[in-house]
DNA sequence: ATTATCTATAGATCTATAGATAATGC
DNA sequence: ATTATCTATAGATCTATAGATAATGC
């Protein structure tokens, strides 16, 4: 997904037979093409991207893209994978501490909307496409339900007196992932500067936190925000 | 949209050719279609959705889907108008009244709500289709821009201490998107009974209104709810 | 020998159009 | 005559496979 630089100027001589596209050869063709297809995926959508399409972009020809992988299912798949494990990640690593749950639940509110927001395309949209309800997706649906329900442990740990946990565990998951939308439409929305402490605030304020408990444990979380960093 | 019903048991005689799909006759085929073409676009996404899914599905050949639509893109088109002007029309409706800026947008959140949440398909998710960034669709985008406008306008009167407007926005909208996820992984999410009062309670969370103001309004708009019932 | 690409293509679609047909309306 | 459907198909795809080819590795 990083992609490309072989070291420019040199002549990175590599395996296989050279590309004809006239695209300069790469350290990493798979990277090239989940690269090509994140982009297309997201924006175009699965059912309307072709396999033709990735390649042009990813500067093979169409057939090479089945070197790589088997079938078109498994480039979407691959991606949806690397989305939602560094989210998991982080949920475990947080599920490990002592903090008050309140506290912890920021971090992870804060952390996945750092995720969404990074990278060069919305990966994020990728979890909203219906084809991702399909047979071929379901290890991710495996992993994302895991994510969905350490949302919830924390949810219901802090045991707050609003609404039942898995009422609230929806609406906060919703504020995370609006920042899906916010990024599509990037045009007509604003940009907010501090967009992750600003949705990890609003979590707890849905849980019925009131703002002097919503300042504490948006204090509390700061040093914690660092030890869960994303290897 | 409501499709079908011929009165059962008369043969309800139409002007053209008779279908030759052994489906009965139907008093609107274009409803049929439209009916079809919603299920299988929040399900199985856009492109993947081909106009001889959508014609199986209606009870007519594929080639008849073009009597009543130009393109497929048309199709999709139209179902997404049918979903924004209803919620729309509640927004002027609302814009229109004098009482306080968090009773309204109370009721715009639980009315959108009951409208993702109402009718046979996930039209909601239609929504969210990466497509809906195309050409075609400019029209249904601008309505939609009107509507995330109005709930703009709603949390600026509000005037509250708690971000600006444009971050604020956006979240609230995430709320009440959420619905559409919620409905989509039914299996996974659990119900919830009281889904409108319950996003529209959190909605005025996160902006900051105490939990006394949020009854408060809440209680406010109980009136208000009955006279911008959906026409 | 191994690898990664390529060319070429099979076989199955897919959207949209052309023109025939079977009903009702006048 | 008008309408709504049908059959048939053009022409453009699309996914995936078969097998050739051009590089490096040993």
């Amino acid at each position: 997904m990083t992609g490309k630089a072989p070291a420019p100027g040199t002549a990175p001589r590599r395996r296989g037979r050279p590309r004809a596209t006239g695209a300069p050869p790469s350290a990493d063709t798979a990277a090239d093409v989940l690269d090509a297809a994140a982009a297309l995926f997201c924006t175009e959508g699965y059912g309307s991207t072709s396999t033709r399409a990735i390649a042009e972009r990813a500067g093979v020809r169409q057939a090479s893209i089945y070197h790589h992988f088997a079938t078109k299912a498994d480039i979407l798949h691959a991606l949806l994978l690397t989305t939602v494990r560094p989210s998991l990640a982080v949920a475990d690593a947080l599920a490990a501490r002592t903090e008050p749950a309140a506290v912890r639940l920021w971090v992870l509110c804060h952390r996945d909307v750092t995720l969404l927001s990074a990278g060069p395309h919305n990966l994020g949209a990728l979890y909203l496409l219906p084809e991702v309800s399909g047979e071929a997706f379901a290890e991710f649906r495996g992993l994302h339900r895991s994510l969905h329900a350490r949302y919830q442990e924390l949810i219901t740990d802090h045991g707050g007196p609003v609404g039942d946990p898995p009422a609230l565990t929806g609406l906060v998951l919703g504020l995370v992932e609006s920042v899906i939308l916010r990024r599509r439409y990037g045009a007509t929305w604003e940009p907010v500067p501090d967009l992750a402490p600003c949705v990890a605030d609003a979590a707890l304020r849905v849980l019925g936190l009131s703002e002097a408990d919503v300042a504490s444990a948006r204090a509390g979380a700061e040093p914690l925000l660092a030890d869960v960093a994303t290897p």
